[in-house]
RNA sequence: CGGGGCGUAGCUCAGCCUGGUAGAGUGCCUGCUUUGGGAGCAGGAUGCCGGAGGUUCGAAUCCUCUCGCCCCGACCA
């Protein structure tokens, strides 16, 4: 992509609604714009990122045994009203009646349709387990949206939502998500540690949420000092072995929510305990069947009898991840992007638009990463050296190429490393090795 | 939902107290000179001063109402 073709407004200066460092740089990357409180545009160059992140999700999901469906943003009151929580969500629900004066609510959560849609399919034992999942657009009217795409209003989630026959089932079910968090996360160059959770309005007794230890984070956490030298899960699984002995593994460490901490019953001596900040990045559930019972999501069972399902659910808050990986990945002079979800794996750098043998050169590279399948932001505007260096630092893509007279005379390319600031020079040629591996 | 704050140029903000021609920096446009870490000079464009009422000869400024946004707390993927 051609910078001198492309939607970049980026920012100079602060804008004074953003508070935290992940917010500030999302307005001054040109990656989202406010529309109105907690609701937010993407751009172009958010938006790519946002993409890469829902991929990562569905590409973990898809590995998990999870099956993408995409359920609508619009739903009916009576389907809320079967589960009881038509009242119980109160006005954090945006409710909506239509031109025949019928209820409607914009979906905050998809357990009600899910289940909807499961009973109405399924009536034997023999077609379980099963575990769908989609990733779609939710609203939930929060009494104070902020942190940017951190706390929004409308955001995108990733839910999946589980139906097994017994708590046995249910338990792999879960530890299938599990794992697939685990791995979900570390791909996108995090450490998320899965905390004991509370289950909230949910309902259940067994949950975890995947945190992000964050100075900026919402949440109160506890865990043991040992996690921070732990690293997270990344290696192959098989999803139909048994998955267990991962469960232990990555819950053997002491780690919880507030809600769920207790000092007194703690097993962790006060001098290992780590008191923290954190991000929600997951939330898994298992609850049994609280929903699958008043909504009569039943199966034949073997011998004939009738049995409500066993359920679970499994959310990833996929915009509120954009803005987690920020809060992560950043430094004074902007965003460092993790590679997996860089919005471009490089910057090319022509310093000097004017110049028949720079543009010659760069444009010339600029075809040889395209022609290698490399994601390229070229910055071939006509502006000045200082100026194209720090939007690219701000931006933050992995990689950067500076292609400027000095270089050419001697035949090299300037490789720069956004994460570690270090620049080598080198042919061109072999800057394109680098990049294409 | 309680408490606090802010709405003036694309952005950051001054002006408001004490009513009297709409401002600065930055960005934007044109030209020239520049060019390896946010360049220089010259010229130029840009505002229903959030909205509605009111007071006044006169309102960005005072009063009332209203809408929007932000922050702290309680609540939450």
């Amino acid at each position: 992509m051609r910078l001198s073709a492309y939607f970049l407004p980026l920012l100079r200066e602060n804008p004074t609604e953003a508070q935290i460092v992940s917010h500030r740089l999302m307005l001054r990357a040109g990656m989202v714009r406010q529309s109105s409180a907690g609701i937010y545009s993407w751009l172009p160059l958010g938006f790519r990122v946002l993409q890469k992140v829902e991929q990562i999700v569905r590409e973990e999901q898809d590995a998990a045994g999870a099956l993408e469906v995409l359920m609508p943003t619009i739903q009916p009151a009576e389907l809320w009203r079967e589960s009881g929580r038509y009242e119980d969500y109160g006005k954090e629900m945006l409710r909506i009646t239509d031109r025949h004066e019928r209820e409607m609510l914009y979906g905050p959560t998809n357990e009600e349709l899910i289940t909807d849609i499961f009973r109405g399919a399924v009536k034997s034992y023999r077609d379980l387990p099963r575990n769908l999942y989609h990733i779609q657009w939710k609203f939930r009217d929060e009494v104070r949206p902020r942190f940017g795409v951190m706390r929004g209003r409308e955001f995108l989630m990733k839910d999946a939502y589980s139906f097994d026959l017994d708590a046995k089932g249910a338990k792999h079910s879960y530890n299938k998500m599990f794992v697939a968090y685990l791995r979900t996360f570390a791909r996108m160059g995090l450490k998320a540690i899965p905390m004991r959770a509370d289950t909230g309005p949910i309902g259940g007794d067994l949950s975890h949420e995947f945190i992000i230890l964050a100075e900026t984070g919402e949440s109160a956490v506890f865990c043991d000092k040992a996690w921070l030298q732990t690293d997270v899960l990344g290696t192959d699984v098989d999803f139909n072995g048994d998955l267990e002995p991962f469960f232990k593994k990555w819950t053997s460490l002491y780690a919880a929510t507030e809600e769920m901490h207790d000092p007194k019953a703690c097993p962790v001596p006060e001098d290992q305990l780590v008191s923290a900040r954190g991000i929600e990045v997951g939330h898994i559930f298992n609850f049994g069947t609280k929903y699958s019972k008043p909504m009569k999501a039943v199966v034949s069972g073997p011998d004939g009898a009738e049995i409500a399902v066993e359920m679970g659910s499994y959310g990833i808050g996929v915009s509120r991840l954009v803005g987690a990986i920020i809060e992560a990945c950043h430094d004074d002079a902007g965003i460092v992007w993790p590679e997996s979800v860089a919005p471009f794996k490089v910057g090319l750098i022509n310093l000097r638009a004017g110049d028949e043998k720079c543009r010659t050169a760069a444009d010339d590279f600029y075809k040889k990463l395209n022609a290698a399948g490399v994601e390229v932001l070229y910055d071939d505007r006509d502006e000045s050296p200082g100026v194209k260096f720090s939007a690219m630092d701000l931006i933050g893509l992995p990689y950067q190429v500076v292609i400027g007279p000095r270089g050419l005379d001697k035949g090299v390319v300037e490789f720069k490393s956004r994460r570690d600031g270090k620049r080598e020079e080198m042919s061109p040629e072999a800057a394109l090795n680098r990049l294409s591996t």
